[in-house]
DNA sequence: ACCGTTTTTTAGGCAAGCCTAAAAAACAAA
DNA sequence: TTTGTTTTTTAGGCTTGCCTAAAAAACGGT
């Protein structure tokens, strides 16, 4: 239906609009895609065309109805191959973004929905990001990063907001994976970095401003 | 590393030169790959300076040694997806080649691997195909078409030789799959059709000649 | 060996998706 | 409001992979 470059630029511009309301710029997107500004404005021209999107020269992007439609079905993708690779596979979760990337665009009906029921109809990936339903819908969850949360309050660890490998990989190291338990002992005023006691290893360790600024956490239930 | 175009030339000039020895013409690859003469040219001549297959003008095209190589492992993935599809997801056999045709062009080092050991290490895909293994080597097995069988000894369906979803279909209708015991009970001289022994069913049935021809079997064992 | 037919290649063109360099519009600031 | 800076668009060009029409080579039969 749509080739795969269409579908990227879809997937960014969703994601773009959903940081921050209003029109998407060309710059950002020529960042968030790597590619240059001509390119992008050569894209929306024919995303517009096909009714995908709506733009106006000098002022951006946003998606139609349709254009939602397209990129929330490849966000639902990404992430239940995601699922795949890591809980099947046994690909570890900072290995599964290039290619869950590339198995996004497999296009098939019903593909998706069958893989969906093998994995047990997951709600979010192996980052902690949400999968859309069917339907489009994005399941909720009250979530916030650590570097807004109160000292005191043990929380659980939900998501992180950066994907690097990098910072995966320092977490791997940590111990601090999806649903770790943590309760932040102290605030340094200082540097903002915390000191954090990490339940499951009944350690403390000290996490950077950084870190803490990547971590997705909600209230930890008994 | 290389494009999809790329690969599925490649596929299809490995299938041809399977089929017969000596170079694949450019009118054969045309129609296996459903396009036209010049685009093969085209193709023949990219595929030829990167040093995958051996191209010459007015003779034929033959893969190289690295030509070989990147169509078997593409025919492997390929198989092994059409596994985890019928296996794993629960598709039917008529189903399962487009997807495949899509999924056998993702790049990843680890994937097919993971893959290959998450399905058990299969020898043959739903079709009765065989599987290269990592190394690209294929594994044996003494098959014949059912035309090619004499009346009286007992057989066993592990292929089928025409991949259409209507053949497919047919057989699923009349209950002949893969591992299916079939005994010959006459051949018709007057147009070859067959009248067979359905074990699994305990009932006899009648084969015409072409889809005798589109069965492979072999010997039945104790 | 020639001639008509078939096959293959050449020539030229098109869309997608990218690029760089240059022009134009928008923004910001004095 | 005028000017300098940033952002965006336009212009033109490239590769890949496809196409049609025309030319060239190979094939087959007498």
């Amino acid at each position: 239906m749509y080739t795969s470059s269409e579908e990227n630029y879809l997937k960014a511009i969703l994601k773009l609009s959903q940081k921050e309301d209003g029109p998407v710029s060309t710059g950002a997107l020529a960042a968030e895609m790597q590619t240059t500004a001509p390119s992008v404005t050569d894209m929306l021209r024919r995303l517009s065309e096909k009714q995908l999107a709506t733009y106006e020269k000098y002022y951006g992007v946003q998606l139609t109805a349709e254009g939602v439609r397209v990129a929330t079905a490849l966000v639902r993708r990404h992430r239940l191959w995601e699922v795949f690779l890591t809980q099947k596979l046994g690909f570890a979760w900072d290995a599964v973004h290039d290619m869950a990337e590339q198995l996004e665009h497999v296009q098939h009906p019903e593909l998706v929905e069958r893989l969906d029921a093998f994995l047990g109809y997951p709600r979010f990936d192996p980052h902690g990001d949400p999968i859309p339903d069917a339907k489009g819908q994005w399941p909720q969850r009250q979530r916030q990063l650590l570097s807004a949360t109160a000292v005191g309050s043990p929380v659980v660890v939900v998501g992180v907001d950066d994907h690097s490998a990098a910072f995966l990989q320092y977490l791997d190291r940590t111990g601090i994976g999806l649903g770790a338990h943590l309760t932040i002992l102290e605030r340094i005023e200082y540097d903002h970095s915390l000191n954090v006691r990490l339940l499951e290893q009944n350690r403390d360790l000290t996490l950077s401003d950084k870190v803490a600024h990547s971590l997705f956490v909600e209230p930890a239930r008994e």
